[in-house]
DNA sequence: CGATATCTTGAGGAATCTCAATACTAGTGG
DNA sequence: CCACTAGTATTGAGATTCCTCAAGATATCG
């Protein structure tokens, strides 16, 4: 195992959050539409904006360890995470991977229960999080939406539950086209070219399958037409249907 | 596939809840001190208790079934349940084992995200959802109690994940063994005689292995001196260092 | 005590992993 | 601009774990 990536080194983004004088920093960010901001008004920004500290970080760098005390909870600004658990002898699961406005440390009880790495340059917005607890009680609009975030991911950590348990390599391979698709989709890309900014080994780490079987299975769903690889990492779709039926789940 | 369990029929159980008359009934409920009702003091609880209805359900009968809408939260008061998700073509896999006092429903979207079935005769208290969902804004301990479920949830999806996408079948009968024997522990049990109220094809679903390769683990476990298989579905741990060794992750 | 479901054990097969070699890609320095 | 390097991806061949199919043993329940 050749992982060791301590947190380090900042690097610029080409987008840097605006930061007008005498104005909500919060309101011009990219993300204020989505995330955890979406639900809250003006007024409510205001009060998070204050707590909030942005920070940068380049791929490989890990924004906290599996153990460290969960004293931070992120938004995802740009760019996209992986977080991912390891066993003692280096095998290593990815629970997720996280793209521009998600959240980041839901589970906060004492101790992050994963790790999170950057896959390409990103940006993260920081909250403190025991500020952030002290506002629930008096912003139950932010703790349904917490509520609501947390019961998504349940919802779809199930989901992945019964992909590792029960799918064969391809049906999770092509699972996880649809998937990422249906999530990059949602933030306005076209629904059929689909950026992979983690490596083969990453997906492997993800459905529970080594680099090699990622790898035939990407040639076979190619083969079959289902779908085409273009210049850096990107998939495209060809055949939605054919690739849903691959995927069994309908 | 021969799973079709209709909800159905009643069964009676040995300690039904008692219902003293001008009293609150949730105060003498067996898991009043565990489940969601620890935080809530006898007034909130009064609030609750109004909207409780227990119910009891034979071995084999469900809750409610994958898609349903889900319009109420279970506290379970005894018993045991499996939660489980399905592919078209009959693949299952357990998310989740219930015991008493665990809280079932917490993803309260849209519809439930699996179905919950009766492993034993067992007993819930039914809460209808939109009324608890009122009540959180004004009951912020209650909030924050079920925010915290569902992270102590989530970190356990992760580690299942964890379990299914790279440990080999010895390893996740190992750690199988030794959670449940930690959970009944935290119960009150002895921590190292372990009822199972699942088959051995459940234990399979769960941990994504066919029920002859869980049988040969478990003989093989036997075998090494770390098990003894006692009767009425029985386990005892008679080497936890061991067994421990076996799951690989201390 | 018999019927039925569950569990265990065995033998062979299939999917995936491991090990190994080759091809591709991106970045670096001449 | 090209050659060089290091990392990543693909492909191949054989090994291994786990699954499938099948039979027998044990447990449960009326």
């Amino acid at each position: 195992m050749k992982d060791a990536h301590p947190t380090g080194p900042r690097v610029t983004l080409p987008h840097p959050a605006a930061k007008l004088p005498g104005s909500n920093p919060c309101a011009a960010c990219a993300v204020r539409d989505r995330a955890i901001c979406a639900v809250l008004d003006d007024s409510e920004l205001e009060q998070l904006s204050g707590l909030a500290r942005p920070s940068d970080l380049d791929v490989g760098r890990t924004v906290f360890f599996e153990g460290d005390d969960a004293d931070s909870l992120y938004v995802l600004i740009a760019g996209a995470l992986k977080l991912y658990k390891l066993l003692p002898d280096g095998r290593r699961q990815i629970t997720g991977f996280l793209f521009a406005g998600d959240f980041l440390g839901l589970a906060f009880n004492e101790e992050y229960q994963f790790t999170a790495e950057a896959l390409m340059p990103s940006r993260l917005c920081r909250l403190p999080r025991t500020k952030i607890e002290g506002l629930l009680p008096e912003m139950p609009k932010l703790a349904s939406r917490l509520l609501n975030l947390a019961f998504t991911e349940l919802a779809s950590a199930q989901t992945q539950m019964l992909l590792l348990g029960r799918k064969t390599a391809q049906e999770r391979l092509a699972s996880f086209l649809l998937h990422l698709a249906d999530r990059l989709a949602g933030q306005g890309d076209p629904v059929s070219l689909i950026h992979l900014p983690m490596s083969r080994a990453d997906i492997g780490d993800y459905l529970g399958l080594t680099v090699e079987t990622v790898s035939r299975g990407v040639t076979k769903l190619k083969s079959a037409g289902l779908i085409a690889l273009r210049d850096g990492n990107y998939i495209q779709i060809q055949d939605r249907p054919g690739l849903e039926g691959v995927a069994g789940d309908l």
